[in-house]
RNA sequence: GCUCCUGUAGCUCAGCCUGGACAGAGCACCAGCCUUCUAAGUUGGGGGUCGCAGGUUCAACUCCUGUCGGGAGCGCCA
């Protein structure tokens, strides 16, 4: 529709049609007008007052599809014809907005340390990282998603001292909590846990078993709980394969001369030059101990040069490993190697305790959020006495909490406020879905002749938020953030509501129309909750 | 100390990338709406120096600089 104006504007102005397009706007009320045309520009080209200009463009344009063009002060106004939206509207079928890329995506999210059962916090990279899935493979993309396990590290050969056969998932945070804080006031115990990785990096039977003993048990785990949810993942990497190439890599970068051993026999490598000198007190990336064994990024060095090989790559991680991340890719631009593009997410607070913390212990465990908001649903559904599947009420509920904000704002986490089922929450969403989706199974699905006769105004909002979906589908797309579909789908739901109210369906003379307006509506908003993984529930 | 992110209503957040018409939601608070398609809904009301100060512009919540508050990071954790 935009294009039609565009084109319309053209002619009249002596300017390019794709010009014009960035120009045009959306009012902010419709009573203004669908799109509108600012002449402030054009003043100063034409030395003419905006305001004349505006009056002049209006009285020449004239085209079927608009109703009305009104010049409001230095703006032109444009009014659409409704009937042709509506017919775009009602035409809306189950794969509106999906897109037709090809392109391979290896994406790779959440890998939690296999210490532990993962907390609230944790839970914001899976979210995100599967919403992205969902968002790119509804544009067409061919995705794969990546777990990397990270099996080697110092925190598990940690746990391996104070890990015992029986233990269970369920006591790993308990036995990494103890251990952890024993490590810290006892250098001698620091000590065997490097040995161990020693041992671990050098082959010993006796130390590997210990170790994968306890990250099956973590990734077993840490898996089901992230399955519950909805979220799979394609691959699971373990950091352990790549050891040996993390040996290569570390050849490779010795001949850069960019490589030298530091005062305690430990490898490393010079960063100057990279922008990194700005961000660090020191621009060097340590790569090895001094007892030789490697350091993380030496094997995920080897592990995203793999990833890069196979296709295009993104990875989602905590705003803390940014500068780990911006040493990662200044490696990689140094060997010549192609770079993953990484989406940040700040970190999920805890109300009056603050960041959470795996360590200190001072955690809302993941699991029990998920037995809290189920608990909320079931009291709800009860007292409701309505039937929907709670499970997927909560779900929908922790989801909508956990994307509707912004990747790179801190979040807030408050019990109270993120089980709240009403308002601008997922049960709000879903709600609305039950109530278009009622409406259907009401109305006998005999099929009447379709004749648009008027639009009125709360269908018009309706109509016109559900035929934006395509391009908030490409604008979070296009910043890799979930939320912008999560305050659309508020958005378009609130509007639902207020048709609702105001638009009797069944009955009504206008019945056939409105009717294939709310399988419009419950076509859309499926799809949108699909990408934020909230699931639609036809009752509730 | 340096780098990045952030500051919008009592609280939680949209809007800022791509500057324009009176700054939008939800929660909480007050007053209404269920003989009509689900009241997990909806209507109305109060509540804002968009942290602060400069600058650019015809126009700044939006861009730039400075400053203050919050978060994150800055050599052998990942």
């Amino acid at each position: 529709m935009k294009e039609v104006i565009a084109k319309l504007l053209a002619k009249e102005l002596k300017l390019k049609e794709d010009e014009i397009i960035k120009l045009i706007e959306v009012p902010p009320q419709s009573e203004m007008g669908d799109y509108a045309f600012p002449c402030f520009s054009l003043a100063a080209i034409l030395k003419k007052n905006p305001v004349e200009i505006a009056k002049e463009l209006s009285s020449k344009i004239k085209a079927k599809e608009l109703e009305k063009v009104q010049p409001v002060g230095p703006y032109v106004n444009f009014f659409i014809n409704k009937k042709i939206l509506a017919e775009q509207a009602l035409a809306i079928k189950d794969d509106f907005g999906k897109g037709k890329n090809k392109e391979k995506i290896l994406l790779e999210h959440t890998s939690v340390n296999p210490n532990a059962s993962p907390h609230v916090g944790r839970a914001r990279n899976s979210l995100i990282g599967d919403s992205i899935k969902r968002i790119l493979e509804f544009l067409g993309h061919k995705v794969e998603t990546h777990y990397y396990v990270n099996d080697v590290s110092k925190q598990i050969a940690m746990l391996a001292l104070n890990f015992k056969q029986k233990d269970n998932f369920d006591d790993l945070l308990k036995k990494y909590i103890e251990i952890s804080k024993k490590v810290k006031d006892n250098p001698e115990l620091e000590q065997k846990v490097f040995q161990l990785l020693y041992k671990f990096e050098k082959g010993d039977k006796e130390t590997i078993d210990i170790f994968k003993r306890i990250v099956d048990t973590a990734v077993k785990g840490q898996k089901e709980i992230f399955s519950s949810l909805g979220i799979e993942f394609d691959y699971f990497d373990y950091e352990s394969r790549y050891i040996e190439e993390g040996k290569h890599i570390l050849k490779e970068l010795g001949e850069t001369n960019k490589l030298f051993k530091d005062d305690n026999n430990r490898l490393v490598l010079n960063q100057k030059n990279t922008g990194l000198e700005l961000k660090m007190k020191s621009p060097v990336l340590v790569l090895t101990r001094n007892d030789g064994t490697g350091l993380y990024i030496l094997r995920d060095l080897a592990y995203t040069i793999e990833k890069c090989k196979k296709g295009k790559n993104i990875l989602v991680l905590g705003e803390d490993q940014k500068l780990y991340f911006e040493q990662l890719k200044q490696a990689l631009i140094l060997l010549k190697k192609p770079y993953p593009r990484v989406v940040h997410y700040s970190f999920v607070l805890l109300k009056d305790i603050g960041k959470m913390s795996t360590r200190r212990g001072e955690v809302v465990l993941l699991e029990e959020f998920i037995e809290e908001a189920v608990k909320k649903a079931k009291e709800i559904a009860k007292e409701k006495k309505t039937k929907g599947d709670v499970k997927k009420i909560a779900y929908a509920s922790i989801k909508y909490a956990m994307l509707r904000n912004e990747n790179n704002k801190n979040i807030t986490f408050d019990w109270q406020q993120a089980l709240n089922f009403e308002g601008d929450s997922g049960p709000y969403l879903q709600y609305s879905y039950a109530r278009a989706s009622s409406i259907m199974k009401k109305a006998k699905s005999k099929k009447e002749k379709l004749k648009i006769e008027s639009v009125d105004e709360k269908e018009f909002l309706l109509i016109k938020k559900l035929l934006n979906f395509p391009e908030v589908v490409n604008q979070a797309y296009k910043q890799l953030s979930p939320h912008i579909i999560a305050n659309y789908s508020l958005e378009l739901c609130q509007i639902f509501n207020d048709f609702y109210h105001s638009c009797p369906v069944l009955g009504n003379e206008k019945q056939a129309f409105r009717l294939a307006l709310v399988d419009s509506f419950r076509k859309v908003l499926k799809n949108s909750l699909f990408l934020l993984g909230i699931e639609a529930i036809d009752e509730m």
